[in-house]
RNA sequence: CGGGGCGUAGCUCAGCCUGGUUAGAGCGCCUGGUUUGGGACCAGGAAGUCGAAGGUUCGAAUCCUUUCGCCCCGACCA
């Protein structure tokens, strides 16, 4: 066996790496159609744990889920002239509603709808169209609505979980009395998201709004949070937008506001996809396999029972199911500890790589020698697979949400180092240039790819003209610190602030 | 959508150039046995319309045409 259980190496080849990580931990396959993912139980149970921790952030900040449908009449997207820009060339249209048996023995579409309908890409027009009969007066508002939903973009070229035609994802909609309230509201939203990233992603992100280029469509500005994957790329991870009145205009979104006028909501959109879990797999995981967070792993602790005999059997089963039942009484992160104890019949050594290459942040082996001691012996997914540490059993449950801990902990910690190691200050173009064209940046035994380059530049067209060619983007303003104005190193125009180059996904 | 690569057993692939009995290997799976603190060993077994369609031929996994899908690069992109 090599000394790695993925091949190829993150080093080797990080695109084919990634997938063979996705394979390895069984989180998803390639579907029949073209583009769309199988998210299987094990994927599927990661997006749940996000899905839970994020819907009771959004129903403490005060939303409520509702669901509206997964087809738009076409007329509703032709409202928002840039909306429709922004979606035109990425929708999948539903013309007919009827199959009919061709002589042939084939089905043939026919009747065909008056009005076609499009599969929602995003859902702004019409939960807008719908908020606009909801909201009369100032009293109505804020409206804070979100969805968990389906979504189609028809993208070019597909990588599961990163980019898929078909993909899961929340939309939060609000709509709000004044500019202010709205702007506030995409701004929490935002760091709804980055508090989430990191800390229960353990994945640090950089908050941020975006050039004009790259804002969402209809949008008056556009807040992203960006995180690097190892290989030092740039992966937009959630984004929140704030609206202004584009939409409430186009829509028809209007209240009577206390001094008795007429006025247009301010609105905004926010949302986060099954992406997300292709971000932990390439914040994380190592030539071994997945290493999922303790927060959003769905089983924390496997306990792998070793034993001959029935007798030891029999044993050993009955400490595994009272050091359960211990770990379901203990808390991590507010909840009980998920463990669960492996009872199949296959060997030992398969269920241990199983378990690595699943990314279980803690595995725990309890045989006859550790009865006998008293004790179980504990290894750890984020150190070396076979470096082993032994913990009384009486101590087992009381220490393992401080285990938990450490590991979340370590992961971010581990992951801002990398970050901030592949992150640098530039004041020139050349400078950007050599950096994201010299071969070295792969210090850390991964890709070559750059890493964030912090730089001053204008939200302008020369800029992205100038940084096209390095293939690189304008990820987004960081918000975080005090200004730091400086010159455009494209334009020379005065800005407040630098701005994140990266490639990215 | 452009360039390149690839579709043969559940997985990874050999065979194709130079067409010729019943299409192979390793891993995995099933059965029996030996094992068991770390991805075991021995024996036996099941498993493939060779991506699909059409053509050439006495004969096609192999040659030709078309088509579908996947991966990489590019373009595009909330």
């Amino acid at each position: 066996m090599p000394d790695h259980a993925i091949s190829p190496t993150r080093a080797e080849d990080y695109p084919e790496w990634y997938q063979q990580v996705v394979k390895a931990a069984d989180l998803a396959e390639q579907s029949p159609v073209r583009g769309c993912m199988v998210i299987k139980p094990n994927g599927y149970a990661v997006w749940e744990r996000m899905q839970a921790i994020l819907d009771r952030m959004f129903k403490d900040t005060g939303h409520q889920n509702a669901y509206f449908p997964l087809f738009i009449p076409l007329s509703y997207l032709e409202k928002e002239a840039q909306h429709v820009e922004g979606f035109a060339k990425e929708c999948a249209v539903v013309t007919h509603h009827r199959l009919e048996l061709s002589p042939e023995g084939k089905l043939v579409p026919t009747g065909k709808l008056e009005e076609p309908l499009i599969v929602r890409p995003t859902s702004e027009t019409i939960i807008g169209a719908m908020f606009a009969r909801w909201i009369q007066s100032w009293r109505d508002l804020p409206l804070l609505i979100n969805q968990w939903a389906n979504v189609v973009r028809w993208e070019m070229r597909p990588r599961l979980f990163l980019r898929t035609t078909e993909f899961l994802w929340q939309e939060g909609h609000t709509a709000h009395a004044t500019r202010e309230e709205a702007v506030e509201e995409t701004l929490r939203m935002l760091d709804v998201y980055a508090t989430f990233a990191e800390r229960d992603l353990a994945m640090p992100v950089i908050r941020g709004p975006k050039p004009a280029a790259e804002r969402f469509p209809g949008a008056v500005d556009t807040f992203s949070i960006e995180a690097m994957m190892q290989d030092g790329k740039a992966l937009q991870a959630g984004t929140s937008h704030f609206l202004g009145q584009n939409f409430a205009r186009a829509q028809e979104m209007k209240f009577a506001s206390q001094s008795g006028t007429e006025e247009y909501c301010w609105t905004t959109s926010w949302g986060v996809s099954t992406r997300l879990i292709g971000a932990v797999i390439m914040t994380h995981a190592d030539d071994d396999g997945l290493v999922l967070p303790p927060r959003i792993a769905p089983t924390q602790v496997v306990l792998l029972p070793i034993h001959r005999t029935p007798e030891e059997k029999e044993s050993v089963l009955a400490c595994c199911r009272s050091l359960e039942a211990e770990l379901a009484a203990a808390r991590f992160g507010g909840e009980p500890i998920r463990a669960r104890t492996d009872t199949r019949e296959i060997r030992g050594g398969d269920k241990t790589w199983q378990y690595i290459k699943q990314g279980v942040p803690l595995r725990v082996e309890i045989g006859p020698r550790d009865l006998a001691a008293g004790s179980v012996s504990l290894t750890r997914r984020d150190r070396p697979p076979k470096e082993r540490t032994s913990l009384p059993i009486a101590r087992f449950a009381a220490e393992a949400p401080r285990l938990l801990e450490e590991i979340q902990q370590g992961l971010f910690d581990r992951a801002r180092a990398f970050r901030d190691r592949r992150s640098v200050r530039l004041a020139s173009l050349d400078a950007v240039r050599e950096f994201f064209s010299s071969g070295d940046a792969s210090q850390d035994g991964v890709t070559a790819g750059g890493g964030f380059a912090h730089v001053h530049v204008a939200d302008d067209p020369a800029v992205a003209a100038a940084l096209d060619p390095l293939k690189i983007t304008v990820r987004c303003i960081p918000m975080e610190g005090p200004d730091e104005p400086g010159r455009c190193v494209v334009t020379g125009q005065e800005v407040a602030r630098p701005s994140v180059l990266a490639k990215s996904y």
